[in-house]
DNA sequence: GAGTATTTCTACGTTGTGTAGAAATTCTGT
DNA sequence: ACAGAATTTCTACACAACGTAGAAATACTC
C-alpha cells in the first residue's frame, strides 16, 4: 500500500503544495489540476493535457488509498490532500521500520547512514 | 521499485534468516527455500507446496532486483541475501526520504512518532 | 427545459507478481 | 559416452495496480 504511481504523485505533490496556501485556496479542482499537470511537470509529464477524466480516477483512487479528500457539497468538487507531505513520508517511514524485526537496530543503523549535518540536526531534537 | 510481493518478501525472509548461518550454510538452494516455505509460514503460505520452477522465478526476479545473488558455478545454485534485512530497511527508509522536500523537518517529525523507548535509545546513539 | 459542466462507470493497455509447464542444459552412474 | 535424473531457463497465463480515457449519468445555468 505504499508506493504510489507516476501520476498519482504528481497530483499529490500539486495537492501537497497547495495546502500550504491559506484558506479556501487549499483545495483544488479536477479541472485546475489538470491544468497545473500539463504546465508543472519539469521533465516528466510536461507538454499534453490529460484527460479530465483522467485526473478524476485518479483522485478517486487516492481518496479511497485516504490520501485524498473532497468536498463533495459544492459542484466543482474541491480536492485537498489529508495529510502533508511530511506527515505522508513519515508514515512511510513507519511502514517500512513496521517490516523490521529489530526495529532498535534498524533505527541505529539508520541514524549511522545520515550526513552529519542530520544527525547533528537530530541530536538536538532529542536533548531537548 | 520498494515493494516486495508477498512470494518474494517470504523468500527474501528465508534468505536473511539464513544469513545469520555460519560460513557455507549462508546460501541456499531452490529445493531448500521451497521446502522451507512450505513449513515456515506461520499463517501465510503453509502446508502446500510450491513448484521448484516457481521459486526460481522468484529467485531470478530478486537478483535482477539486486537483492539475491547465486553461486552459478557449482550446480545447484546456491542462493543469499545480498545486504542483511537490516541494511535493506535502511535503504528502503533512505529511499521514501528521498522523496521529501525537506528532509529534516521529516527527520524531525519522524523522531517525534517513535516511541519514548526508542527515542530514548536513539539519543544514546547520537551521544555516544 | 436544453445545453453545458461535472462526475461516475466501464474499459483497455501496461507492468509487476504468483504460478508453473515445456524446453534446454547439466549432472550422475554405469 | 550415454541414458535418465536433476536443474535451470524460457515462455505463458492469471490477477492486481496504474495510466488513460470514452460513454453514460448527474447536476448546474440561463
Amino acid at each position: 500500500m505504499a508506493t504510489l504511481g507516476e501520476l498519482e504523485r504528481a497530483v499529490m505533490d500539486l495537492l501537497w503544495e497547495q495546502s500550504g496556501q491559506p484558506e479556501g485556496e487549499a483545495a483544488l479542482t479536477a479541472n485546475e489540476l489538470r491544468d497545473r499537470l500539463a504546465r508543472s511537470g519539469s521533465t516528466t509529464r510536461d507538454g499534453k493535457e490529460l484527460a479530465v477524466t483522467t485526473v478524476l480516477t485518479v483522485l478517486s483512487r487516492l481518496e479511497k488509498k485516504g490520501l485524498v479528500e473532497r468536498e463533495r457539497d459544492i459542484r466543482p468538487h474541491r480536492y485537498r490532500a489529508v495529510t502533508s507531505r511530511e506527515e505522508h513520508t513519515v508514515e512511510l517511514m513507519h511502514e517500512v521500520l513496521g517490516s523490521a524485526r529489530d526495529r532498535e537496530a534498524v533505527l541505529a543503523a539508520f541514524i549511522g547512514s545520515v550526513s552529519a549535518q542530520e544527525a547533528e540536526a537530530l541530536r538536538k531534537i532529542l536533548t531537548a
